[in-house]
DNA sequence: CAGGCGACGGCAAACGTTTGGCAACTCCTG
DNA sequence: CAGGAGTTGCCAAACGTTTGCCGTCGCCTG
C-alpha cells in the first residue's frame, strides 16, 4: 500500500475531515505525549489515515505555535579547517537523540560577518548555539545574544567571559610541550605563535612560557604572533627565528599542526634535520600527521568530544540546567619528531 | 543608541502600534521590493522604530506565510570523512548570497536513516536538498522525496537516476590511473575497489579496467569490494593481493586515498617499498598525502567546486532553471608514490 | 437517585508573518 | 468642480500547528 500521491500537502485537517474528527483531536492523537487523551478506537483509525495520506508534520507551523524550532547554530571561523569538522560531527551525534539537526554558518574571522550570522541566527530562532568563532571582539554582542538563547563556547575559549564553554585546557598542553621538552633534556627553545586574539593561543603561549621559567629553561621568544594558525605564517615565523637569534633553539613548540607543516618547510630548507637537529612539536593532532616522516609530536585535540560535550551542554541548558563548563584534558601524542637531545662533542 | 532592551520578542505589530500604522503597511516598508508601497515619511519613520526596538523578523511566520524557508538540506554519509568538509565549505559560500544556510544531518550510509532523514527534511520543509550520501538502493525514495523538493546529487552519482547532479567523472579518473601507470612501463596492476553500491568505485573500477584491456596490460583481479572505503579495507584487500596472486603487481590503484594508506601499511610490513618496488595511487587528493613520505600519487577530487557548484545548481532550480548536471574533470596529481618501472636484470 | 469524577473530544485563540483586495485621500486635468 | 489616476495604507484571511478551557457523556459511589 503505497502512501498515495507524493503526498505534498497532506494536513492535520485532512486528517480530520476524513475521520470526522476536530483537528485537534488529530494533533492530539499523533502526539505521543498527548495520545492518552484520545480513545484508543480513535486513535487507531486517525494514524491509520495519517499514514495512508502520508502525512508529515510541518515542523514550521509547529514551531510558529510552540516557539521551538529543533535547531542548533553551529558557527564556526572557517569550515576549510579540518578541525572543526569533527566538532560538526560529534555536535550532530549528541543533538540527534533530541531531534535536533544543527544549521551551520562560517563568520571568515570577520567581527561584522560574525556579528550579522548571529542575528540571523536569532531570526531563525533556533533554540541554542554552538560557537566555534569567538574572538576577543566579539565578546559583547555574544553575551547580549546569549541572554535570548542559550550559548556554548566549543573549542575556542573567551577571555573574560562567563558563557558556558567547552573547551580543553589549551594552557596545560602549552605546560605539557614545555616539560616533554625539558625531559628530553632541551634548554634552549621557543615557540611558534598563533593569533593573539584567539584565545586558545595566548594560553598555550603562557603555559609554555611559564613551565620554561619555573623550570629554567631559555626560552627564545619570536617576534610576534602568526596573524592566521596557518602553514604560512608558522614558515614565516621559523625563518624569523632562525635568521634572527644568534643561538639556535633544539626544540620547537608550534602553536598548531598546520604552522608545525610550515616550520618544518622552513628547517628542511635550511638543512636542519627533524629530530636530529631540532625537535618539533604540533598542536591538534590533525588526522594524517601521524603518518608524516618523521611523525608529528603533538598535542591531541579532542574536537569529537567537545563536538558532543557542547551537544550535549546545550541540550541540558534547554532543559533548564545549570549550565556547567567543561574542561577537557589535554593529551601529548609522543612521535618521532622530538627526541632527546644529544650534546654535540664542540669542545672535543 | 543601544538597541534598547535585549529586544526579545519584538513583532511588526509592536512597531505599527508605536508608528500608529497597521502592522501589514510595516511589513511593506521593511520588505525593499515593496517598500516602494509607503510614503517615504511613513517608511523612515517605521525602519528608524524598527532600529530602535530591535526588531528582528521571525523567520519560522515568515517561512509558514510564504512556504520557502531559506534552508538547504545536506545530507552526508559521514561527516567524519575529510572529503565532504570541503563540500559543505564550498556549499555553504554559493548558498550565502541567497541568505540561504545549510542543515546538516548524517546517514551514516545506512538505509533506513537515510530515509528517515529524507523525510525529517521534508518536514522541515527545507526548500532544496543536496545529497552526497546517496546509495544504489537509495534511488526510489530519492526520486519520490525530488517530486516535491528540489534534489541535487554531489559528489556520489547514482547510477539510472535522472537526478540532476553535480560530480566528476570517475571513470575518466580511473582511466587516467591506468594511463598513468601504462606510460611508465607497468604491465601488470591491480586495483583495491571501494564499496560496490556507492556509484563512485563501480566507475573507477570500469575505467580502469577498460583501459587496461584496450591497452593490453595484465590486470589481476583483487578478490572483492572494500565494504567501506576506509584504511583497514584497503589493508585487507591488499594483503589478499599479496598472498594470492602468483605475480605480484607492480602498479597498485586504490580507489581512495585512505585505502591507500591502508595499501601503504600493508606493503611496508611485507617489506616492499614504495615506489622502488611498487608504484601506488590513491584518489581524493586529501590534505595532507602530498606531505606523507613519499607524497602520494592520486586524483584530485574537486570537492570544494562540487559543493559549490551544487549549491548555485540548486539555486538556479529554485529560480525555476532546468536542471543541468555538471561532469567536473579528474586530475591527476603526479607525486613520488609512482615511477617507471624498471626492469630487474633477474635473468643475469 | 443525586452527585461527582474521569474520559473524550470540540472550540477557538494564538504564534508572526505576507498579500490580494479595497477604500480613502491627494493631486491633476479639463 | 467633476472625474480620473495614482498613491497610500487598512482589513482580513491565510499558512498549519498546539493547547487551555469547557461541555458532554457514561459510569461509579453513597
Amino acid at each position: 500500500m503505497q502512501p498515495s500521491p507524493p503526498s505534498a500537502g497532506v494536513t492535520l485537517h485532512d486528517i480530520a475531515e476524513e475521520v470526522g474528527v476536530h483537528p485537534s483531536t488529530v494533533s492530539r492523537a499523533l502526539d505521543p505525549s498527548k495520545a492518552h487523551r484520545v480513545r484508543e478506537a480513535t486513535r487507531d483509525q486517525i494514524q491509520a489515515v495519517a499514514a495512508r495520506l502520508g502525512y508529515r508534520p510541518h515542523l514550521v507551523a509547529r514551531g510558529l505555535q510552540t516557539g521551538r524550532t529543533a535547531t542548533i547554530a553551529f558557527i564556526a571561523a572557517d569550515l576549510g579547517n579540518t578541525f572543526v569538522t569533527p566538532i560538526i560531527h560529534g555536535l550532530a551525534g549528541a543533538i540527534r537523540n533530541a531531534a535536533m539537526l544543527p544549521i551551520i554558518a562560517e563568520t571568515e574571522d570577520d567581527h561584522d560577518t560574525f556579528a550579522a550570522i548571529l542575528d540571523h541566527m536569532l531570526s531563525r530562532r533556533v533554540d541554542g548555539m554552538v560557537v566555534a568563532a569567538a574572538r576577543t571582539g566579539d565578546r559583547v554582542i555574544l553575551e547580549s545574544a546569549a541572554r535570548i538563547v542559550p550559548i556554548v563556547l566549543a573549542g575556542r575559549p573567551l577571555e573574560d567571559s562567563l558563557l558556558p564553554h567547552v573547551v580543553h585546557d589549551d594552557r596545560q598542553g602549552g605546560e605539557m610541550v614545555a616539560e616533554h621538552f625539558h625531559r628530553l633534556g632541551h634548554r634552549t627553545v621557543t615557540q611558534l605563535r598563533g593569533p593573539t586574539d584567539v584565545a586558545n593561543f595566548p594560553r598555550r603561549a603562557a603555559g609554555f612560557s611559564d613551565y620554561c621559567r619555573r623550570a629554567g629553561m631559555d626560552e627564545i621568544l619570536a617576534a610576534g604572533w602568526a596573524s592566521h594558525p596557518i602553514a604560512s605564517e608558522g614558515e614565516r615565523l621559523m625563518l624569523e627565528v632562525l635568521e634572527g637569534a644568534d643561538e639556535l633553539p633544539s626544540a620547537i613548540f608550534a602553536h598548531n599542526d598546520l604552522m608545525a607543516l610550515g616550520a618544518r618547510s622552513a628547517l628542511q630548507d635550511r638543512g636542519l634535520r627533524i629530530p636530529d637537529d631540532v625537535s618539533l612539536v604540533g598542536y591538534n593532532d590533525l588526522p594524517m600527521v601521524g603518518r608524516l616522516t618523521p611523525p608529528l609530536t603533538t598535542i591531541r585535540y579532542p574536537s569529537l568530544e567537545v563536538g558532543r560535550a557542547a551537544g550535549e551542554l546545550i541540550i541540558e541548558l534547554l532543559g533548564g540546567a545549570e549550565s556547567t563548563s567543561h574542561n577537557l584534558s589535554p593529551q601529548l601524542v609522543e612521535r618521532a619528531s622530538t627526541r632527546e637531545l644529544v650534546t654535540a662533542p664542540h669542545d672535543a
